[in-house]
DNA sequence: CTGTTAGCGCATTCAA
DNA sequence: TTGAATGCGCTAACAG
């Protein structure tokens, strides 16, 4: 039904490697036969199939976005980052959002595949030695963000180094009750994110003197309504904490949303920090880790892109920095 | 470098057309070849190349979504609903974000093409005449959500009858001072729905005999920060309205930020009603308008997929209700 | 400068 | 039940 490159190239009075000279500037074209061709082209319509393309090109310019926890804002926020430099491109992206792990497992296995799509950018989630080698077997570019691979392009955000530097910020206000509200340690898509950050609560603990504390530790599945139980929970403890460090700000919403519920002022009677430093932690005023997350989408296809172009040149990973960003939650503890 | 189908079949020891056979369940195959194929699929980790298949199926499996102002809650948690039923499918989804007018014309003239989708999803706007055109001519299932047309299967949703509800809330409340804080009533876009929205806004004042005050009218682009700027002028008129219905959550978000850093109490001094209930609107105790966002994603790819399904035949346009959520940012003026 | 042809990887028909 | 041949729409090499 929509026209091809013969229907082009007979309305036009030419050869279809005319045709396809003209539209992708391949070889010189008299200009007389170029207009010929490009009013054709014009009133028929005309755009190649890109499967045709594809298949002759060997190249799909398409690339694969990753993303698990979907439902997270600060997923949501890298995405849009990399949807600014996509627009501006000439590539297709395909989106595979992950929820569970047998999906996991499935989009590794199918997606990595050269003719399928040209790249792909992987955000939180670390591959398996079985994933890598298909990686490297179809010969992929790859670029994870959020997480780190010895072998692969990454753009590396210190979460050991930005949980520290929170609750840091809170031992210096004078807290020692500190809670942590994460993640599982081991989540069951074999993301280290939840243990990073945890490292780095305990390492400032450590460095102040102040003993781990489980009944200081609550782990959840992400989401707000599961912070705010966490935070029930601890709020009710005997003794409770005066301050929570929250893996994420999702979680972190969850906590105020506690606090609220339970009449506990903030930061009066607990401070609470977050991490990303999504949009609508400005919002509340929440104290928290900023990741730069849009940022980090647009680096991570800057990335791919170059690795993209530049074949057997694996692109040296970037870190990003990761800041402390002081608003209203938090405040020294009430004695 | 990955292995075709011809590879499949030479180390099978079989035809290229025995191995299709098996792979698509397209003949009967003796189970001793079948196993062997099998097998060799395995060793190989073979798995068709999509363009290959689509070129001589004349089919992509691909379907794409079209989203305008990709920055806004309400879009993201619809393109999640969207999501959830695409995981469970065997297509993929090509995401375009439009932010500007010139991406949404090349958008529109590019992707609705045979060969290119095999269904078009689009959020929020509106196909001019030329669009409609040639999706016609490509025959290509299209499915509106959140804008109608009469030609297109689409997701309605009333915003006429959804605005006034809102503002007649609020008249009820015994409020006669009610703002409007809105997009553009023309947006670039052609889309409607702030004037839509207007409409029912308006409706809701001329049935209590409440004349339109130009002064409680404001328009500006998208965003929370918009919403707070058109507040403060409001709120700093001699005689400002003790109520504000904003055109979107999003706006309202920035209509409580102006009122809290002018100490404007709500909804003491101010109320405040929104529109779309995204999920922070829960989280912030706002009055809204519910528009069921995740749900009407999914019903726009369930009736895109009937589309694809079943050619020559329309699917009929499903309408969404609308219900008002009252929470806690509405109540009876001050006097 | 331009027309013709081969081949990309697959599904599918036609023979056997 | 299966193998071989054809064509999907295109790019690129080849031949003029």
């Amino acid at each position: 039904m929509p026209a091809t490159i013969h229907d082009v190239a007979k309305r036009a009075g030419v050869g279809i490697g005319t045709v396809s000279s003209v539209l992708n500037n391949s070889r010189p074209v008299n200009e007389a036969t170029r207009q010929k061709v490009l009013s054709a082209v014009d009133e028929l319509d005309f755009i190649p199939n890109p499967s045709g393309r594809r298949l002759s090109m060997g190249k799909t310019h398409t690339i694969a976005v990753v993303i698990p926890f979907f439902t997270l804002a600060s997923q949501v926020e890298r995405l849009r980052g990399v949807m600014s430099v996509i627009a501006e491109s000439d590539y297709d992206i395909n989106l595979f959002a992950v929820e569970t792990v047998p999906q996991r497992n499935r989009i590794f296995q199918t997606v990595p595949r050269r003719g399928r799509v040209d790249g792909l950018l992987i955000f939180s989630l670390n591959p398996t030695e079985a994933d890598l080698r298909r990686i490297r077997r179809q010969d992929i570019p790859t670029v994870l963000v959020e997480t780190s691979h010895p072998d692969l392009p990454h753009i590396f955000l210190d979460d050991v180094v930005g949980a520290q530097t929170a609750v840091k910020h809170l031992i210096e206000l004078g807290h020692r009750k500190i809670g942590y509200i994460s993640d599982h340690l081991d989540d069951p898509f074999g993301t280290n994110l939840s243990r990073n950050r945890y490292l780095g609560y305990g390492r400032a603990l450590e460095a102040a003197g102040i003993p781990l504390n489980p009944d200081y530790q609550r782990q959840g599945w992400h989401s707000r309504e599961q912070g705010r139980l966490m935070t029930f929970e601890m709020l009710n403890l005997p003794d409770p904490p005066t301050a929570i460090f929250a893996f994420s700000d999702e979680f972190a919403l969850g906590v105020l949303e506690a606090a609220r519920d339970l009449n506990v002022d903030v930061p009066g009677d607990l401070s609470v920090i977050g991490y990303d430093d999504i949009e609508l932690a400005r919002f509340v005023q929440l104290t928290t880790v900023r990741q730069h997350l849009i940022e980090s989408g647009i680096q991570g296809v800057e990335l791919l892109f170059e690795a993209i172009n530049t074949p057997d040149i694996i692109p040296t990973p970037r870190q990003m920095s990761t800041e402390l960003v002081i608003r209203a939650t938090t405040a020294p503890p009430a004695r």
